[in-house]
DNA sequence: CTACAAGTTCAAGTGAACTTGAAGTCAAGG
DNA sequence: CCTTGACTTCAAGTTCACTTGAACTTGTAG
């Protein structure tokens, strides 16, 4: 059993925002005493994969979701963890995608010699892209708007 | 030139967004009549640039910043367009690479056999990475802080 | 002349993910 | 006994990138 300070320390998550965490049911804890958190080992598990899949690029509340299906206790099991894995893998190899597309773009403006980004093929998002709906959809791999 | 709602359907940007560019000092516009905005040509380029650079993961303020170095009145040179490609394609290379870390990671925990995200290299940053700072560094390649 | 669409300003609201501040409790050390 | 430090709650504040609403003016069509 941990107190939020040291789970603060090992984990390098604010304790403040631990709090915040357990308001919003991504972790649990329970109290001792005058009402201090006391949280379990495996704590620091579930905060590890709040991180990870934070810089994945999940919400909080898309990272709420995948923590209730997963099992509350004991380690996820492999199919537990391939589904996931799955999932986010997709995910990444999509935001690389277009990540790739954009460089793409970068150096293709360079290269092509119009150097305008008005007449050039990967600008011009209104003219050309904009009936796609909102943004640059031309740079975006046409993905549902960000809202 | 162009009235703001020809502006927002040809960019794909909305009217309201705009008139926040404006005011963050984005774009700019010249009034007419009863001070209607009216938006040269050119603006079309500045706006994909703002979503293009969006899109790379700038904030408005960095995307001012790299406008101010622009010519407001011509189109990039050579030169321009260079110095900003190199920044932006380090950019995208490094988060393409942190991307690369986290799906190594995912694929890398379903053959390793522990399953835990507690064992495993790829987990456990608070005993391992906490020292680093916020945040699982260990997947981060150690960067500063994101605030 | 009257509608009506499209524009204007300005203040306030939104949502995500936290942080900060105030006020209070509690255990351990000097 | 008193201070210190670590914890508690709760409300409110912060940043980013906008959006929404209210109240108002203009331009164009019928």
């Amino acid at each position: 059993m941990l107190n939020i300070g040291e789970v603060a320390r090992r984990s390098g998550v604010a304790a403040s925002a631990l709090r915040f965490y357990e308001e919003r049911g991504l972790i649990s804890s329970e109290r001792e005493g005058a009402g201090q958190r006391h949280f379990p080992r495996p704590v620091l598990r579930r905060i590890a994969f709040i991180v990870f899949a934070q810089r994945i690029g999940l919400s909080l509340d898309e990272i709420a979701d995948e923590l209730r299906k997963l099992p509350p206790d004991r380690a996820p099991t492999g199919r537990d963890w391939s589904r996931l894995s799955k999932k986010w893998t997709a995910r990444i190899d999509e935001r690389i995608a277009e990540l790739e597309r954009l460089r793409e773009g970068l150096t293709q403006c360079i290269g092509c010699g119009c150097l305008s980004l008005d007449r050039c093929q990967l600008s011009n998002p209104g003219d050309r892209a904009a009936r796609l709906g909102p943004g640059a959809r031309y740079w975006m791999g046409d993905r549902p708007p960000r809202r």
